[in-house]
DNA sequence: CACGGGATTTACGTAAAAGTCAATTTTGGG
DNA sequence: CCCAAAATTGACTTTTACGTAAATCCCGTG
């Protein structure tokens, strides 16, 4: 396990430029190190540089992606705060069980166009 | 089943504005009938109303949801359109594989998360 | 017929999420 | 130490997905 990434390292890993990682840090999603100016990102970093484009991949909106990150970080200590925590993990889990209702439609309704296609293909005497 | 469907009443069912379904038509994504200048909205499209959604919801784009749609139409009757189709309906579902792990991920990840605060209000004497 | 309520069209506005460009600064290798 | 490559900052631009506003039109009702 590296001790540090350049961000250039980083952009090549994950196919994104770093005009979007310093944009994710702009945001606060992310807090490198620093060498003078030059960002060292640790491997903490780029486990939640990961988890971004996770939420990006799913859809999430920056601000979303950052209400998901805060409740990775370690539990707040006052009563309050841990139960406004578990009633927000409670509903980004409601939003990503509706996502996945979402997706298995989507894809049980591709399978069947597929089938279909596939079928066409058949009658046209082709053989997949 | 209705015959018809207002704009209106497709708005307050779906929870989306004029604007949007007319964007939506604007974009090539809908095309309901017309009496007059009016528009009214047979079931199928109320379908594929429902369909954009599921997609958006998603994290879709427009044009990506323009192409899932192309996908639920009757299979063309080339045999390179078909093959053609296959194809781009293998893609779609690649990357709905690829959402669909992210997002047992980060179930999991919320899980361990609401795991913790838990544990930590039990610490606190809190009973859940 | 006047009117009030929707619906439509056209046009401009905007927020989010980067992309692009230009002008420095920094840095690591020879 | 020096210089090309890499990194940084700041400003401006672009794309997407609508929002908003103004002007017009259509239609049933009193």
């Amino acid at each position: 396990m590296r001790d540090y990434y350049s961000i250039t390292e980083l952009t090549r890993e994950f196919g994104i430029s770093t005009r979007t990682l310093r944009f994710y840090e702009d945001e606060g999603l992310i807090n490198p190190m620093r060498r003078g100016r030059t960002r060292l990102y640790r491997p903490s970093d780029r486990q939640l540089v990961r988890q971004i484009l996770r939420g990006r991949r799913l859809g999430f909106s920056v601000s979303e992606i950052r209400e998901i990150i805060e409740v990775y970080k370690a539990p707040p200590g006052e009563v309050g705060q841990l139960k406004l925590m578990l009633t927000r993990i409670e509903e980004k889990q409601q939003d990503l069980r509706q996502k996945r209702r979402d997706l298995e439609d989507t894809l049980e309704e591709l399978a069947a166009a597929e089938e279909a296609c596939v079928e066409r293909l058949a009658e046209l005497g082709v053989t997949t």
